[in-house]
DNA sequence: ACAATATTTCAAGAGTTCTTGTAGTATTGA
DNA sequence: TCAATACTACAAGAACTCTTGAAATATTGT
């Protein structure tokens, strides 16, 4: 993890629709979401969510994949325990003992998901 | 942690100097820095730093005591392991064995410190 | 081919943040 | 008391972000 990458993972969460974006999108887990119904859930014009998903994306906090016509957007779960082990590195140098252990991060992403890729109803 | 907590801190930590501040509070761990001394480290002019110094601590992230007439300030974990768990709340919900853990999220802050509260040089 | 659906791009105004110098307040030491 | 030191408050311009509607693109089903 570089500065220039934490910045924008920040940037990108200090926003209330994005933060809720992502939220959403963590507690799916892999499964994720397609973009229209996360303007439905989240009950926010589509051109407005578009600007945050892309926003999201571009920092690498989402990644998005197409199907159909259809954008399924997917929190990056690994990169999100990369920026947490960067906020944490070498917390309190010299009483380690005294620290947050977060070296057993590990993502949601490990499981491959071959769960049904559900749609919503036509 | 409430959304509002939790957007402030993010707005906080995406500014360069102000990650790379609170990354160097955080490696300082309980004994802090006075406001002088991260100045000397990170290069900064004074009055930069003490409104970047004022951002911070205006939404938790450090914490600041009154030394004669310096200002030591230091990181105040716990907080960001709150937002660590806020930010991984239910994730992956219905499969949570393929989660983040962040349970085990102390604080460095556990220790009381009755470390020597060291200065610097007069 | 056509209409409907899903999503993105564009443009523009309103609002917010960052940086810097100058000036101010508070504490220390002689 | 006086000068030096440590830090903060203020002001103003430059730069950036957010929101919105209208228009564009791409995909599907008939």
């Amino acid at each position: 993890m570089d500065q220039t990458t934490a910045i924008g993972m920040f940037e990108s969460l200090s926003s209330p629709v994005r933060l809720d974006v992502y939220r959403l999108l963590v507690r799916r887990g892999p499964e994720g979401m397609v973009a229209g119904d996360i303007s439905a859930a989240l009950d926010l014009p589509p051109t407005n969510l578009s600007f945050h998903l892309k926003t999201l994306t571009r920092v690498g906090l989402l990644s998005v994949t197409q199907e159909g016509r259809y954008q399924r957007y997917r929190a990056n779960i690994p990169l999100m325990a990369e920026l947490i082990a960067y906020l944490t590195e070498e917390c309190c140098a010299g009483h380690p003992e005294l620290c947050v252990d977060v070296s057993a991060l590990s993502g949601c992403v490990d499981a491959d998901s071959d769960l049904p890729a559900t749609r919503r109803e036509p």
